[in-house]
DNA sequence: ATAAGCCACATTGTCGACAATACTATTGAA
DNA sequence: TTCAATAGTATTGTCGACAATGTGGCTTAT
């Protein structure tokens, strides 16, 4: 017999790791808030041991703050941290995209396609709004960091930088904006990918992430003009 | 009274943290080696409560790999690896100095200057070689990405990428092949800084970068022509 | 001789208790 | 009233012991 869990062997560590890095992501945990380690603990009934571990580690991916002899806060990204995050997206998710065009074998622009054409979909004939979308362009992105062949560049991309921009937009209420405009611009990217246009596909993948940085610095700019 | 100290308050388990991280950059834990937390535990004169917990963050610095069960292995790059580090790199550095060339003020461009003469005069009379010089490579990459303004980008280079690059080099004992082509090229960055000529200085870095970058796909490249 | 099963050992995972440090509130004095 | 010192409480840091899992070697049956 295989395994009955295709899941992990998990350790309870493990587990309350991902469990409170989901709760950090989807806002279950407010931005800012101190962690308790023994509210926390009895309530993954776990013991504390495993839990620091699992602090730790969410250490790592940046999503909390340790203080030595203090706690571990959850962190709570302004604008101007949000725009370098945005930086590092547009440099890293542009050699991704260059990668992938050069790298993509046809079946993968394929199934780039097919996903394109189910968020086309579901743009057309959505109600419940806005959160699928949001999912959707991440889907996107994830795939074609992973066409990169770049699997150092994919955690650092999907592993660490993305659970942070979850974080900020559940943190802001950031919907996204432009749905149908960034649908034609993840088609252009597909277009260059498929082309094997390694500059083209990169320039654009820069500029669609760009333009998401230029919006915050637009807020950032009111805050600064009219008063705050 | 200030702190007498204007070190950390350091927990024990930071302490160690830092020391292994040390020991394994420095190769005194060799690359693929098990890690054993009794061993470590009684070697650093603490438990393995804390221990633990320094393991766990060497996981998020991407220095060890965790096996649940299993134990900790230090991580162990080869070319390819290496090659992708390079990549991340040259995209990274090429953003950061070319937000360091549109942030720097005319006494970070000193500073830079002072660094290249101190440099020069150890390339010149360094009888005992490569350390020093590739410190002070290392050194001249910090101050350009600190220049960036980026914090979070000189964590993501100074804190996790760089420490692998020192791994791998002590690994395959890489010395820098090219010390005074290196630093002319490092005078071009600078001259490029201080016109604040943005394009041309991520360019410079990017292209200083992948010339490393060739020398491991050169070095690929023939293990596969010329047998293993 | 090989492979499967089993047993003993070593290592990791987890827990509860204690020590050390930070936070809070109360008290007292200027 | 305000500030400083202090005592008490809450939280984090550390430890040693126990449970669970993996590892290696031995036996045994085919």
């Amino acid at each position: 017999m295989p395994e009955p869990e295709s899941k992990s062997p998990a350790t309870r560590a493990d587990e309350a790791f991902r469990q409170i890095r989901a709760a950090i992501v989807r806002g279950d945990i407010a931005p800012g808030s101190k962690i308790s380690e023994a509210s926390l603990a009895s309530q993954y009934g776990i013991s504390r041991g495993p839990l620091r571990e699992a602090i730790r580690r969410l250490e790592g991916s940046k999503l909390v703050q340790i203080q030595a002899n203090v706690g571990a806060k959850v962190v709570s990204l302004d604008i101007p941290q949000a725009i370098e995050i945005y930086e590092i997206r547009e440099s890293l998710e542009g050699l991704a995209c260059r990668l992938a065009a050069s790298r993509a074998g046809s079946e993968d622009c394929a199934n780039l396609r097919s996903l394109l054409n189910r968020h086309e979909a579901q743009i057309r004939s959505d109600n419940w709004l806005s959160y699928h979308q949001q999912e959707g362009d991440l889907d996107f992105h994830y795939q074609v960091i992973q066409l990169s062949g770049n699997a150092r560049l994919f955690d650092l991309l999907c592993g660490e930088l993305y659970h942070l921009m979850r974080l900020y937009r559940r943190q802001t209420g950031t919907e996204p904006s432009r749905p149908e405009q960034a649908l034609k611009e993840h088609e252009q990217i597909v277009d260059a990918i498929e082309n094997r246009d390694e500059e083209l596909a990169e320039l654009l993948m820069k500029r669609h992430i760009a333009s998401a940085r230029k919006t915050l610095l637009d807020k950032l700019n009111h805050r600064f003009t009219e008063d705050t």
